[in-house]
DNA sequence: CTGAAAGCGCTAACAC
DNA sequence: GTGTTAGCGCTTTCAG
């Protein structure tokens, strides 16, 4: 066969991948120095880690990922409550990443209601995966814990506001960020801050709410009953809220919804009425989904790092579910994730409060 | 340990996974039977094919979709314009799950502006990809196709209505979903019917709007200059267009986006103006997008099958891939995918058009 | 029609 | 520090 650059087979069919022994060729070492040059790079002396990363960089050597997690044969789920959920997309775009880097299989079922949710658990099991990702309302259900541990799958609660003692969780403080927002809001010289609750059923709601309490008395602000209204994380919901919190006389300032399809629909409700957002209210939401970016003014919110989380969550549960298969103590780690405020154009000074 | 139903390695660590050979050994036969009971299932006896079903039932086996594909390592990637975009989660839902059951890698890349798409363009290539699935507006640029054409990768448009000759495509009707849609509303009785156009530079757009002329041509109604609308895609770009519309008079008795987002913000405006949705003004959008269940009423739409359509690109880029390198003769399929109406609540009969 | 052997790309485990 | 060996679960040859 004549020279070429690229390898090739018999069939005369490029095999246009780059692998670990064209590196270790091109470098004149042995492939398993170019493994330990890629993962940890103990043990490796300086010269070879040079020779190697350049061989790296003259080839375009990327890993087969797939290869890779041959190894460990490491499969994980994830039940995902709400299909249609704008949240969806980030999340499946950080697990997924971070499933290829972990080398790990990562497989996703739906479910809306809690019973498609246990449909979807029964064949993520029958999958053979070694551990699963919950998110809320579904890491709250008694049941679901049940069911996995029953199966000898290890689970994670992912973005729960109560994590548990002996199961991962991927922490974010809601409470905090509730206050935050909270407190960003009477700095902008509100007073008359109404709220809308979530889904009591899902954790976050409660600490949401707690958050806004605090802030307020903090203020020595007084909470009038008629500020709260309850929610559902729906835009339908938040609609029935917004009515009830415009009717107030005098108006609240400010309304904080406890997530963003709920400040969406406030935001509608109040331009509806005529009132110009934000001069004459200020609306605030909770989550940083797409939607928040999409209406007009864009919100004001609590961005939660989905993307990150996932790929955390992930990551936790690989390690998790290796370290349990060559028999290390179990430990169930909950890692803090940060939420930070983003401020856009729903929110500004209250009226009348000068600049 | 107490007793324990599943295989076990040396070290007491669970080996949680059913393989092959376990299926083979059940059965008392090689591995490679079970292994072509699973695929095609050509050249197999009868009785053969009884046993291994069985024992796959038996010892509740599912094929490791990363073992199956180390072998033929294709590697596929992604370009996603609009990371935020609500379509996200159902596109790499589809992409995903069929990048499991087609046996290869699936990388994705954000990438808002073109500059950032190439740039993504750029590392998908040298992470080896083989193929490249290209929505629009990417699909329809020059510079990209160029690229990746110049890199030996193959590309698919997917979604695209000018599907080219040369290029694998997964196109969508996009004239007749806006064809149907405006017949839908005309038989609803209405006459007057406004349109709101999509970004000019997504080739959908175009056809959108030519399937609402044909369909109002068809019936016998004279388009009114000032019913058409322009529009971005974006909800801020769908209030003013709302604004435009609804200041018409005669007022249209239905609108109709070409896309969610801004149907959304014409119902935002309708309402807030005093209009009930449906009962004097009918309101249709386009995609099916998370949204267009969010907003109350919720949208009469025509769904486009993303989660399915992008699994379609991956099995199809997989087998192109694959097609390629065992040099076979390119082709390059045109797929098409049906468009779906589904009525909701924001569409009812013209007002006075009688029950 | 069925099975045995080889190997996909990578990395533990063990030499040297 | 570095190389060798073996093998992850599956499928593609190639013999029978």
């Amino acid at each position: 066969m004549a020279e070429r650059s690229e390898a090739e087979n018999g069939n005369g069919a490029k095999r246009s991948v780059v692998t670990i022994h064209d590196v270790a060729r091109h470098a004149g070492v042995s492939s398993m120095t170019v493994s330990r040059v890629i993962n940890g790079a103990k043990y490796v002396s300086k010269e070879m880690q040079r020779k190697v990363t350049a061989s790296i960089e003259a080839l375009n050597y990327s890993p087969n990922l797939t290869a890779r997690s041959l190894k460990s044969d490491v499969r994980l789920g994830a039940l995902y409550s709400n299909p249609s959920s704008s949240n969806l997309g980030a999340f499946l775009m950080g697990a997924f990443r971070q499933s290829g880097a972990s080398g790990c299989q990562f497989l996703i079922e739906p479910g809306v209601t809690e019973e498609e949710a246990l449909e979807g658990l029964e064949r993520l099991i029958e999958a053979g995966i070694g551990g699963v990702i919950l998110p809320p309302p579904l890491c709250d259900s008694a049941r679901m814990l049940e069911k996995v541990s029953a199966a000898g799958v290890l689970p994670l609660s992912f973005a729960t506001a109560i994590p548990r003692d002996g199961v991962a969780a991927i922490v974010v403080d809601d409470y905090k960020g509730a206050f935050d927002m909270t407190r960003h809001l009477i700095a902008a010289g509100h007073r008359a801050i109404g709220f809308i609750q979530g889904d009591p059923k899902h954790s976050p709601s409660q600490r949401r709410e707690q958050g806004y309490r605090a802030a307020l008395a903090g203020a020595g602000i007084r909470i009038e009953p008629e500020w709260i209204a309850p929610g559902l994380f729906t835009y339908k919901s938040g609609l029935d809220a917004a009515r009830q919190l415009l009717g107030i006389s005098p108006r609240p300032t400010a309304i904080f919804a406890s997530n963003d399809d709920m400040a969406a629909a406030v935001s509608a409700v109040a331009q509806g009425i005529g009132l110009s957002v934000p001069r004459d209210i200020s609306i605030a939401g909770f989550d940083d989904a797409p939607v928040a970016s999409t209406v007009w003014p864009e919100l004001t919110t609590i961005r939660q790092p989905i993307a990150e989380m996932a790929a955390t969550a992930v990551a936790m549960l690989a390690d998790q579910v290796r370290n349990a298969r060559s028999g290390g103590t179990p430990k169930a780690p909950h890692v803090r994730e940060m939420l930070t405020l983003v401020e856009r154009n729903s929110t500004g000074p209250a009226p009348g409060a000068g600049e």
